[in-house]
DNA sequence: CGACGGATTAGCT
DNA sequence: GCTAATCCGTCGT
């Protein structure tokens, strides 16, 4: 034993996750990406974002992902290896992004739903200016890829590259009695399928109506 | 080559 | 609560 990466407080940097946590099984990757750190670099400063609500998607056995049809030009990140950014355009105006899973070839990817700035709020007020509450600021996937300034250009990059403009700085594996579970969000099609994953207690966590069927805690 | 619909959000009623 | 806004990837003819 070398070194000691212990985060030490102040002073070292933020361990970043290791791609080996996501390789193994979307769910597993979904609930460890929990309360883990997305951060940014966007014109206006680095923007830190406490991920709160994730979904996680699979392949040709998972109708509702986009990789259900096979691999396209689209979806080719979702087939790489794990710890890699799909960014795409939805609803013609939006961005959403997600985290690749998996191993190399096999289709996987954890989509980012919501999240709680840590830092730097300032920057994160000036970059989305409509939002009245700080929980706004990244509630929904496309406000917070928009918080993060994704786009095109940030299609695969890799997030446990400590030199790439978007990091994944690693967490705890966050407390299993906070983590709830449900259908996933605009899913017509495996609705049974409690895939969506979120922090109880959150107010950044997108509106969810509880009466619904919310299958918790099974896998 | 044309049509369809989507892992959404903001703004109005 | 409901709908408009608005692009592109995928599929059918």
């Amino acid at each position: 034993m070398s070194t000691e990466p212990r985060p030490a407080g102040e002073d070292g940097p933020a361990p970043l996750l290791d791609r080996d946590e996501l390789a193994g099984d979307v769910l597993v990757a979904a609930v460890r990406l929990l309360g883990c750190t997305v951060e940014a670099d966007t014109p206006e400063g680095t923007v830190a974002v406490r991920l709160v609500e994730v979904e996680a998607y699979r392949g040709a056995d998972d109708p509702a992902s986009h990789s259900f049809r096979g691999r396209t030009a689209r979806n080719g990140v979702m087939f790489g290896p794990a710890g890699h950014l799909y960014v795409y355009f939805v609803y013609g105006m939006h961005f959403c992004a997600n985290i690749s899973c998996l191993e190399d070839g096999e289709a996987g990817a954890v989509l980012l739903r919501a999240g709680e700035v840590e830092s730097d709020l300032a920057v994160a007020h000036a970059r989305r200016p409509t939002a009245r509450r700080s929980a706004d600021l990244a509630r929904g996937p496309a406000r917070l890829a928009s918080l993060l300034g994704f786009g095109r250009e940030h299609n695969g990059v890799d997030v446990t590259d400590p030199g790439s403009p978007v990091r994944l700085l690693a967490a705890p594996p966050i407390d299993p009695a906070l983590v709830r579970s449900g259908p996933r969000v605009g899913v017509a099609a495996a609705h049974d399928l409690p895939w969506r994953f979120w922090v109880a207690g959150s107010a950044a966590v997108s509106q969810y109506r509880p009466g619904r069927n919310a299958p918790v805690g099974r896998l």
